[in-house]
RNA sequence: GUCCGAGUAGUUCAGCUGGUUAGAACGCCUGACUGUGGCUCAGGAGGUCGUGGGUUCAAAUCCCAUCUCGGACCCCA
């Protein structure tokens, strides 16, 4: 007689009061800077039509994709879950070409993608995403907006220095394109190319060459590699790097449009007052998706290379017109959430808040005070502390106990002496940090649980 | 998709080369404390040793299969 074991699906997890409590936390502090940027909310499906995701995001995107058969056979019918939220979008934007320009949303959903889960590098099937893009907006601006934002947001969420410093890369997909051909290799190699340049961080240097000889590039071809993964180093400023890559491609009209784009966003990132020595102009730094055009972007932790990378994104000036319409520039970024959580986790910047939001527990000495605690109740909640009676009368030990496991503050006792008292309903407000214990009248008892709670 | 490692109380694990009733810590419940948590102490509940088969007088332990989980690749948030 044994039921199914209750267990969730390999590589999505429950989300428990203990967890969702910070969480909720991290998503609102995100939200706070998308908005203060002038991105607006917009949410799409967890399903989309199979044909309007299959074949944007190359081979290895298009195996991961959950797939759904709702009507047998009928392959018009057949519906897969959304892989990430920037091909949603392009498909929203071009269902409405009447839409005033430039539009900028933010979305905070989950994505499925079914990958073999690795929880130490906060990698899952189910994870959320939280997206920030501009449509219908020229690479410049927009693109530096982004990025401005994206080094903000981890500032105020305390990646800034230390171990915890994340670093934004930038780079160009046209300057990878002309890097690729300046090795040898023709256009079409671009993606085995890229590939094989972006484990630089991971491999180094020889592995790199090892993968590169896989694909035809030896000798002459890998030392014109050298060169541009020199102009490039940790303590290079990224516009530094920008000239030096110029001067290794003359007159080439790819490298050109690169270095142009990337130059035009470095200086818009200057303006907006972001910190440049947060920006490392990475040749190296390729990314997986196929739609993107322009710049690509992406953060990682120099001290912690097996946590991935914690936001990417980049230009993808081609995908929206992928759906019939015309071509519409677009750029954005995603910021992983798991992925950032885990990482807040795995450094210690989550402070375990305990497994509720409730701030006060009343408790009543005998079924008589139940009366005189819901009206206390009451005065708690309107002053805006989250408050809750502890359902059982009698044995104090047990509300007690029970604050202390999940970790509420303030315990209030109501017996015959604070119920019955010459002024008023009185309430006997514990501490349970110090474990100073004071019988007030109820607006004493609210006042100080509400400074307590304002203060926290 | 490829290659490793692990599955024993709610949790983390011990249990050496097979040998009586399978242990610890933490957690949980009860009490010491008939108006009060954390600390201490005393009790208690809880396990078909992932599952199926095999070897053996005897299997948590050895072998095979299977499932699940974890890690490294690949790729990515």
């Amino acid at each position: 007689m044994a039921g199914p074991k209750p267990r969730t699906f390999k590589g999505t997890r429950d989300f428990t009061p203990a967890e969702m409590i910070p969480r909720e936390r991290l998503i609102e502090r995100i939200k706070r800077v998308f908005r203060l940027y002038g991105f607006s909310p917009l949410e799409t499906p967890a399903l989309e039509m199979l044909s309007v995701l299959a074949g944007k995001y190359g081979e290895e995107g298009d195996k991961l994709l959950y797939k759904l058969d709702y009507k047998n056979d009928d392959f018009s019918s057949r519906v897969a879950l959304r892989y990430d939220l920037t091909v949603p979008l392009a498909r929203v934007v071009a269902a409405h070409p009447e839409w005033p320009m430039p539009f900028k949303r933010y979305q905070i959903q989950p994505v499925w993608r079914a990958d073999r889960p690795q929880i130490r590098q906060g990698r899952f099937r189910e994870f959320y995403q939280c997206d920030v893009d501009t449509v219908g907006a020229e690479e410049g601006l927009a693109d530096a907006e982004i990025l401005a934002l994206t080094i903000e947001m981890l500032d105020e969420l305390g990646f800034e220095s230390g171990d915890r410093r994340a670093i934004v890369q930038l780079n160009h997909r046209r300057l990878l394109e002309a890097v690729c051909v300046r090795c040898g290799q023709p256009r079409e190699r671009l993606a085995d190319f890229s590939r094989a340049l972006d484990k630089i961080d991971k491999i180094g240097r020889e592995g790199v060459n090892d993968e590169l000889a896989r694909i035809g590039i030896t000798g002459d071809g890998l030392a014109r590699l050298d060169e541009v993964l020199e102009s490039a180093g940790p303590n290079v400023a990224p516009l530094e790097v920008a000239d030096r890559v110029r001067a290794l491609f003359p007159g080439d009209p790819a490298a050109t449009a690169g270095v142009d784009g990337l130059v035009t966003i470095l200086r818009a990132l200057d303006d907006l007052g972001a910190p440049l020595a947060r920006i490392s102009l990475n040749p190296a730094l390729a990314r997986g998706l196929d739609y993107y055009t322009g710049a690509v972007f992406e953060t990682v932790l120099p001290a912690h290379p097996h946590i991935g990378s914690l936001t990417g994104g980049g230009r993808y000036d081609e995908l929206i017109g992928l759906y019939g319409g015309a071509d519409v520039p677009a750029t954005g970024t995603t910021i992983g959430l798991d992925r950032m959580f885990a990482a807040m986790e795995q450094l210690g910047m989550v402070a375990s808040a305990g497994a509720t939001v409730t701030r006060v527990l009343l408790a009543a000495y005998s079924d008589e005070q139940v009366p005189a605690c819901l009206h206390a109740v009451r005065a708690f909640r309107e002053a805006g502390v989250p408050c809750e009676l502890f359902p059982k009368a009698g044995k104090l030990k047990k509300p007690f106990a029970h604050a202390d496991k999940l970790n509420i503050p303030f315990v209030a006792v109501i017996g015959p002496d604070e119920a019955t008292h010459p002024d008023g309903l009185h309430v006997s407000l514990k501490d349970l940090s110090t474990g100073a214990q004071e019988t007030v009248a109820l607006a004493a008892a609210v006042k100080r649980a509400r400074e307590a709670v304002l203060s926290s």
